[in-house]
Parts: C-alpha cells; sequence; structure tokens
DNA sequence: ATCGCTGTACCGTCCAGACGGTACAGTAGA
DNA sequence: TCTACTGTACCGTCTGGACGGTACAGCGAT
C-alpha cells in the first residue's frame, strides 16, 4: 500500500496516459511510465505483467469514466449539446486525457482501442440525436467535437473557436 | 536512376507515409521503411542520411502539395466550402497521406511538423473566410473538415457524415 | 505470544532483440 | 567515369520483459 492518497495502479495508469499525450506511443515506454509514476520498473511489472496489460487497465478506467460522462451529459443542466461542447475542448481533466491518450493508441492499430473509443462515441451520438431529434444535426454537432478535440491535441486550437461554434448553432436553433 | 517512373527518393517518401498512417511512428522505422519501398537500408540512408531528413523531405513535399491544394481550392468549380468538405474525407489520395503522416509526426512533438500542419490550416481558413464572408461560420466549417479527418484516421468514420454536414450547411445558406 | 506461512507491494539487475546509424566494398547503367 | 544504388558487417543505445530478492502486514495453529 502506498502512502500516498492515489493507488499506486492509478498513478501507474495515469502516468502512461499522460506520456502518451504529450510525447505520444515511442515516449511512453514502461521506463518512463515507471518514473513519471515514481515508482520502480520492477514495480509497474507488478502492477501490469506486460505493456499489453497497462493498455487494457487504461481502457478498462476509460470505460468506466464514459459510462459516468454519458450519465452526466444526459443530465446535463444547460442541455447535452452544450455540455458535449464544452467538454469536447480539452479542459485538462482525467477524463480528456485518458480519451486522447485512447485515441494515440487506437492510431496504432490497437482495434481494443478502436472498439472502446467507438463504443463511447456511439453512446454521445445516441444522446445528441435524442436531444436535437435530427440525426444529420447530431452527427454534425459530433463531428464539431471531433474538430474541437483534434485541434487541441495537434497544438493548433484556436481560442475563439467555442464561442463561434456556439453562434453557428444559436442560428440553427441549437442551444 | 531507377528504372521505375516515381523516383527512389519519394518512393521512400511514399513509404514513410504510409507506415506512418497505418501503424504509426512505432511502425515507421527506417529498415521498415526501406523495405516497403523495396530498397537497401543503405540505399535509403543515401538519400536521407538520418530519420529527421526523412521527415523534413516529407514535409517539404507537403507543403508544394499543401500550396497546390489551396490553389485549387481557390478556384473550385462548386466553391471553397465545398472542395474543402470534400477533401477533408480521407480519399486515399497522396496529399491525404501525407497530411495524416504529418499529424502522427506532429503529435510525437516535433515542431517543425506542427507548424506545417498550422500554416496549411491558416490558408485553408483565409479561403473559407474570404468565400463565406463569415468569420464563426469560416471556423465552424473548419472544424467540421477537422472532425471528419479525424474520424477517418482513428478508423471510426460514418459513411453518411458528408452529406448530413452538407444538409445542416445548406439550411444555414452556405453550399 | 509467537511461530510459520501467505499475499501484497515493491526494488534492482540482467538479457535478447530492435533500432538508428556508420563504414565500406562492389556494381549496373548513362 | 560518375551516379545511384545494393549488400554486408558492425556499434551503441534503448526497450520490453524475465527474474530473484526484500520488506512487511495479517492470520491461523500451537
Amino acid at each position: 500500500m502506498p502512502v500516498d492518497g492515489r493507488p499506486t495502479r492509478d498513478r501507474l495508469i495515469d502516468a502512461f496516459e499522460s506520456l502518451l499525450v504529450s510525447s505520444g506511443s515511442r515516449g511512453a515506454t514502461l521506463d518512463a511510465v515507471a518514473a513519471a509514476a515514481d515508482v520502480s520498473k520492477g514495480g509497474l511489472l507488478y502492477h501490469f505483467h506486460s505493456k499489453d496489460e497497462l493498455v487494457e487497465g487504461m481502457l478498462e478506467r476509460l470505460r468506466v469514466q464514459g459510462a459516468a460522462d454519458v450519465e452526466k451529459m444526459r443530465t446535463a443542466p444547460n442541455g447535452a449539446v452544450d455540455f458535449y461542447l464544452e467538454t469536447s475542448v480539452d479542459s485538462g481533466s482525467d477524463f480528456d486525457r485518458a480519451l486522447i491518450a485512447t485515441a494515440r493508441i487506437a492510431q496504432e492499430n490497437d482495434p481494443r482501442a478502436s472498439s472502446a473509443l467507438a463504443d463511447l462515441r456511439e453512446a454521445w451520438f445516441a444522446e445528441l440525436r435524442e436531444h436535437t431529434g435530427d440525426e444529420a444535426l447530431a452527427r454534425t454537432i459530433q463531428l464539431i467535437g471531433d474538430g474541437l478535440y483534434f485541434d487541441d491535441t495537434t497544438g493548433l486550437a484556436a481560442d475563439d473557436a467555442l464561442s463561434h461554434v456556439r453562434a453557428v448553432l444559436s442560428r440553427l436553433d441549437v442551444l
């Protein structure tokens, strides 16, 4: 048991995600993850027997976080659309980090990561569709959210992007 | 000079891009690039003295392709917006591949790749803004394009996405 | 209480293979 | 002869992973 409040297992996944986000999968080596979590490499391999298990652990945590996010979206006070856009721009939350990290893994041709992401996107889309009552609009809003995400992760985000999107969606009587 | 029509130098960049797109930068090793281009490792290192030079070569070619794309966008018969959306969805063209490959490199924290991408995005935005006369709309369309790209690269593209986007943009009197 | 044992939570070292890169000798075609 | 390669033989470093060892908390039987 670690002295510190957050369990070592979670700290390792945190470190893995952070490294994936900041340096891509080339930088997310087991040594780097262990060092970032302030754990020895042996310690890391105690919790996760292989790099593959580390990925699995991250995806499992993402699914839990994702289910909670969809629930929050469903009951958001300003509506699902606003909640979706707001959380599409990287706020630096744990869930954002997990999502970006998973996208990195998915790009490396990991079918588990791709399907975890696909499941989440489907759930989001179902919410958007229900709240707008319009499939085309829901799909478009989801694309805008994806665009916000992509820009953030490529480090090319325009700071006024979200307000511009809100202005345009107002003209469509959404928001 | 190779017997084959396409110069070896270009074939090497092609192979590098293809590997980046299909397996990420972890899979794009010098050995793999050389093998995919049907060139010996020595032959690769004859053209590019280091992996860094390979990246540089790819970025230089992207800039040339990018300038041509912006020009085509400016003079597109169906308008810049339609052209932009059409080319945002991965058609498998050389330019698409170059763009996705560069995004992969940019995610690995390469400032040269990021700035090459930023320059291109700025040029596209300027075109969109000029053709719509509306900054908020231009920014939103660019985000939709980014979303289309992101979905393609993550392997989660909805096949009806583009037609849905067109339907929504029609309501805004664009297209 | 204490002895023996188990499970948890690590640490530190070692290793095979992959990777980027170097060096150089050889060769087919213009 | 020069260009454009091929092929082979390396080197040093990094990486994932295996392995053995350590420390300690808890727990049932004696």
